[in-house]
DNA sequence: TCCTTGCATAGATAACTGTCTAAGCAGCGG
DNA sequence: CCGCTGCTTAGACAGTTATCTATGCAAGGA
């Protein structure tokens, strides 16, 4: 799964705003920017990439939550499915982390010749 | 649409990994993440941005895909109001160009400590 | 003025998705 | 072995979305 991206889009990686990308590279990221697309999975992601190499365990992120627990670990499925995160089992518990090189290389897809302009607070 | 975004997230600005999000800050960039997870949407955005200020004619691109020409419209019009790009009539003709600024800053979104460790060719 | 071309909008429909409840499975402690 | 806790899976359902056809609108040329 999160194979199929890395040995589809491996040979690519010239950002997006250097040369378009082919049907197949946009599709496999697709993907990922797809489980990035929810508000939920995005505060899973966040409250899970920001602790580093410290995982956490789900009972955490449900309790950061108002919804049921198996929303929760469906969320987690996506973000699992994507390859943005990895889970590992400890005991009773379930343990997540981050997987920063997907992020990054996501973050360079995004990246235009354009440096250093912030967001403006108001466009015209 | 996308002063929404600007006004709600300029505030923020550190990158997820970093700290987590709230939910409303979230929820604003998980439209523009949305917008991104669609196949045909990032080739029309990369065909879009790889040409930096010279804009594209909608002709030129929905002859790129295998798909109607409403269609193609449709998804101009999802990348439009998440922001990302902006389009200009000149005559018979519509024109687009990326907004390099938004896609700067969903790219330090994904940034992490982590720099200059390339995705795996393939995992175990 | 009318016709043609380029693009957007409207409406319909099949497919997908986010959420819930219910049930199942894995460990651990009695 | 039994029951409890933490998490996942299954199934149902409402809401969303990607695509199509049909239509509308703007601009330019005859």
């Amino acid at each position: 799964m999160s194979n199929q991206l890395a040995s589809e889009v491996t040979a690519c990686c010239p950002p997006l705003a250097s040369e378009p990308l082919t049907a197949g590279q946009a599709e496999v990221l697709a993907k990922a920017f797809k489980a990035l697309g929810d508000p939920v999975r995005l505060r899973l992601l966040s409250l899970i990439a920001a602790r580093g190499s410290r995982d956490v365990c789900v009972c955490d992120l449900t309790s950061a939550f108002d919804l049921t627990q198996p929303t929760i670990s469906h969320h987690l499925k996506v973000l699992r499915e994507a390859g943005l995160i990895t889970g590992q089992r400890r005991g009773t518990w379930v343990y997540y982390r981050a997987e920063p090189q997907l992020l990054t290389f996501l973050s360079r897809m995004l990246e235009t010749s354009e440096r250093g302009t912030p967001i403006p607070v108001a466009a015209p």
